[in-house]
RNA sequence: GGGCCUGUAGCUCAAUUGGUUAGAGCAGAGCGCUCAUAACGCUUUGGUUGCGGGUUCAAGUCCUGCCGGGCCUACCA
């Protein structure tokens, strides 16, 4: 038995996310979780809100509530929705907590006290109207270089020349739209990453097999221009994790808050706390602490692109240095972007399906399994109507919906609602059993390496396995002439529909769930041994007929859906 | 501007890292079956691998120049 650490990307607290959101970090690590747990393996999932930031603190003011109120009713909806998805996590923590705050505080004196953290006096653009500071891209103004009119503080979007807010003509800030800005002098805590970059070159140099995804971002932040830079850790906020050093004030940082991308990766450790101190585990240090028995634990970590920078370098910066005995991560899953209809889904401006939305017209499954079969893993890819229909139709509801039907409806017209007895298997089971195990050994090993759409490929064709083995066995004719051959056959088939469902269990849960108890069995072992797979429900086992499995999507309801969410979210 | 990824059948994707005749699924065509959600099975039509050069016994794969798509570029997260 092994154990397996995993965490998916924590979803940023504003607003309910959509579902390239889902299918980049969340929905994967569902999987290879519900994968390892089902192999007998020791797993702790975690997952939890990112809270921190200025778009939180926009968010509540825009909903007329306070911030910390929000978040904590923001939790609960993307709390609700993860459970709609059927994603197991073994705690969903927010990085607000209690455990957070300390940790995050721990942080930063063991840091400073290796000599990693700088202080920095600068300059930042200060709105009176809105009361705070603005990073760059709160602030437009008109471009120095071309003229355009809504160039971020950051970039000009039109001639995508890099700014400066002090470059801008006619800065304001686009919270309020006030232009009663200046420069004011703040100081902030750094990290010095630039210290560790060969320690940390040395460390990704030696990771193996991972998605070039991963290590070119990495590369190219290690050595691009300078090099790796250092990096802010605190801003001027009021909703975050105090700058504290440890249990101590930090002198001269009264009233600052961490950055949020401090204080976000280091809630994965947190969130272990959170799930022993919500009475769920007993001991978190096993998972972390490489001197409290971490050492024979891998840890996985799935997350979109954009969050690659901060997991492969910012959070091991942060772990190294600290000098701690921490666990490192093992493997960084990344994926690109899913794409809606010819464009990008946007929470900022409500274009695509949202999870929750997703939810209130097909059940969890029909997502799980096309999002996971066309995970983003190589390049971005699309999502559209027809290629969703089409797609959940053929595999879900013909390929393995209709088989289960074809074979329980036929079983009990002729036998009755119980496995039938006679007969025995000869040349063409074995035939099949030898096909089905070379096809789960296949699939075993795509799911090891992460392989996501293989694997569901893979998981299709041990489902067609069924369909080609009835067909060319006939129970239907055979009946007529040796009911006992047919009884083997239907026996046999009404076996499969279990292993399916052990086998699909990590990608449609609960039709899984619904297979098994139709077959009336909770016997949801791994087919290490197809052929004793094969015969777990034995003659006389009582079965029932289930309900369709997957109704299929109709043109009607396609092209309705079709126009409902072709503009931005009402 | 710089960096990275990407372009393969009508569509969505593969191709053991340079090695037989570039493969699957969907869609299309034909046949079969009648247990089943008009479902299933078998057969089959589609490709000058974006375009042009080059290296090599051998290129979808490596080099180079164009053309197109995407992402990142460190104060959004």
């Amino acid at each position: 038995m092994s154990r397996h650490l995993i965490t998916s990307a924590i979803p940023y607290i504003n607003g309910i996310k959509h579902l390239g959101n889902l299918v980049g970090s969340q929905l994967p690590a569902d999987l290879f979780a519900r994968y390892q747990r089902a192999r007998g393996n020791e797993v702790l999932f975690l997952c939890a809100t990112d809270e921190h930031g200025t778009p939180a603190e926009l968010a509540a003011a825009k909903a007329g509530k306070p911030v910390a109120e929000y978040c904590a009713e923001m939790w609960e909806v993307q709390s609700e929705i993860a459970e709609g998805f059927g994603l197991s996590f073994d705690h969903f923590g927010r990085s607000s907590s209690d455990q957070n705050k300390k940790l995050t505080q721990h942080f930063a004196k063991v840091l400073d006290d290796a000599g990693l953290i700088r202080e920095v006096s600068e300059t930042q653009m200060y709105s009176h109207t809105d009361g705070r500071f603005l990073p760059d891209r709160y602030i437009e103004g008109t471009c120095p270089n071309c003229g355009f009119d809504s160039a971020r503080g950051d970039q000009c979007d039109n001639c995508t020349k890099q700014l400066d807010p002090v470059d801008l003509i006619n800065p304001h800030s686009t919270i309020s739209g006030s232009t009663d800005l200046e420069m004011r002098e703040t100081k902030h805590l750094y990290l010095r990453q630039s210290a560790m970059k060969d320690k940390l070159e040395e460390w990704i140099d030696t990771r193996e097999g991972w998605p070039v995804l991963t290590t070119s971002i990495a590369k190219k932040w290690l050595n691009d221009g300078d090099g790796l830079q250092d990096r802010g850790i605190t801003r001027d906020l009021d909703w975050g994790v105090p700058v504290m050093r440890g249990d101590q004030p930090w002198p001269g940082m009264e009233g600052k808050v961490f950055y949020v991308w401090f204080d976000a990766p280091i809630e994965y450790i947190a969130c272990s706390q959170e799930w022993v101190d919500a009475g769920k585990g007993s001991d978190w240090e096993r998972w972390w602490r490489t001197d409290k028995g971490a050492d024979d634990v891998t840890y996985t970590q799935f997350m979109g692109k954009d969050n690659v920078p901060f997991h492969t370098l910012s959070f091991p910066a942060t772990i190294l240095g600290s000098g701690e005995p921490w666990k490192l991560v093992d493997y960084i899953k990344s994926f690109n972007y899913l794409n809606y209809d010819g464009g990008q889904f946007s929470t900022s401006r409500g274009r695509g399906v949202f999870m929750d939305q997703a939810l209130e017209i097909l059940p969890a499954d029909y997502w799980r399994w096309w999002l996971l079969a066309n995970v983003p893993e190589t390049s971005d890819s699309e999502f559209t109507w027809e290629q969703f229909q089409s797609g959940v139709n053929k595999d879900l509801a013909d390929v393995l919906g209709n088989f289960v039907s074809r074979i329980t409806k036929f079983c009990r017209s002729k036998f009755g609602e119980a496995v039938p007895e006679g007969g025995a298997f000869g040349a063409q089971e074995e035939t099949l059993i030898a096909d089905l195990t070379a096809k789960i050994r296949a699939y075993e090993g795509f799911m090891e390496e992460k392989e996501i759409r293989k694997a569901a490929q893979e998981l299709r064709g041990i489902w067609v396995a069924g369909n080609e083995y009835l067909q060319a066995a006939a129970p239907w004719s055979t009946f007529k002439t040796d009911p006992d051959l047919a009884a083997a056959q239907v026996r046999l088939g009404l076996n499969l529909i279990r292993l399916y469902a052990v086998l699909a269990a990590p990608f449609i849960p609960a039709t899984s769930e619904a297979m098994l108890t139709a077959m009336q069995t909770d016997n949801n072992d791994w087919p290490d041994d197809v052929n004793a797979a094969l015969t777990t429900l034995p003659a006389g086992h009582a079965f029932t007929v289930p309900d369709v499995l997957f109704a299929k999507i109709t043109d009607d309801q396609r092209e309705e859906w079709q126009a409902r969410f072709a503009g931005v979210r009402g």
